[in-house]
DNA sequence: ATCTAATGTTTACAGCTGTAGCCAGCGAGC
DNA sequence: GCTCGCTGGCTACAGCTGTAAACATTAGAT
């Protein structure tokens, strides 16, 4: 159980950056992130490098600059992050937090929609 | 848009036990948490005035001590915590995240279950 | 009236996070 | 070869967090 790398949540601003394009360079997540946040270019940079030294991204040289990728998949990131909130707040377990939904009256027709459609593709699976 | 209190982790352990059975004395908070986490007696002091200076709960002097309780319901916690999380992860909707559940093989039989009946429910309601 | 035990209040301190400036090296152009 | 700009690396610094010790106060015991 490889205690599972941390990424804070500005961190993690960045790694959806290249989780959508990469090898990319830092002037291009500067670019990226133009709009969506403001922030200085130092600040990217040191994002960059601290997820560079906790792994969670690797670097290449290219000439005189770095190209960075992420370490790990997005989907192994999403995994990780949701259960340690069913963890918790639900004891682990999806069908309450479903159920919490539910009660708050926060499902949308949508939301109900695709339920059902999953569902009914496990009913199909077996 | 009240800017909703953040509570941290380890204050949330707090906040858990205040949930389950309120109000209650400082002593009593760390008798709850003696076993589960190994805190100090301090530690559980720090947090519980954390918690009263941001207004998370609230004080009523008893003799001596001090009795506390939650300024607010566990529901209306959990909905603020699981709506970040979707939000950060999954657009803000729900339907992604139990479908991530689903790619990932992650849902028991029981989950499976629980949410058909959830979503016949629904369809009962209407 | 004094001492002591219980409880609350203040202070501490290192590590993480958000945010960013400044310096240094190196490659390109003059 | 020298200089300038790009890029990376180091430093900074305040606020939050986890963890806790030290100190102050006060009600009750003697």
């Amino acid at each position: 159980m490889k205690a599972s790398i941390s990424i804070s949540e500005a961190e993690s601003v960045v790694m959806n950056v290249l989780w959508t394009r990469s090898p990319i360079a830092t002037e291009e997540v500067v670019a990226a992130l133009k709009h969506k946040e403001s922030w200085q270019p130092s600040t990217v940079k040191t994002l960059l490098n601290r997820l560079l030294n906790k792994g969670a991204i690797r670097a290449r040289k290219e000439g005189r600059r770095y190209l960075y990728s992420p370490a790990f998949e997005r989907e192994r990131w999403l995994s990780e992050e949701s259960n340690a909130l069913l963890d918790r707040l639900f004891g682990g377990r999806l069908a309450p937090l479903v159920a919490h939904f539910s009660q708050s009256r926060r499902l949308s027709k949508r939301d109900i929609a695709e339920l059902r459609h999953l569902i009914r593709e496990f009913d199909n699976e077996r």
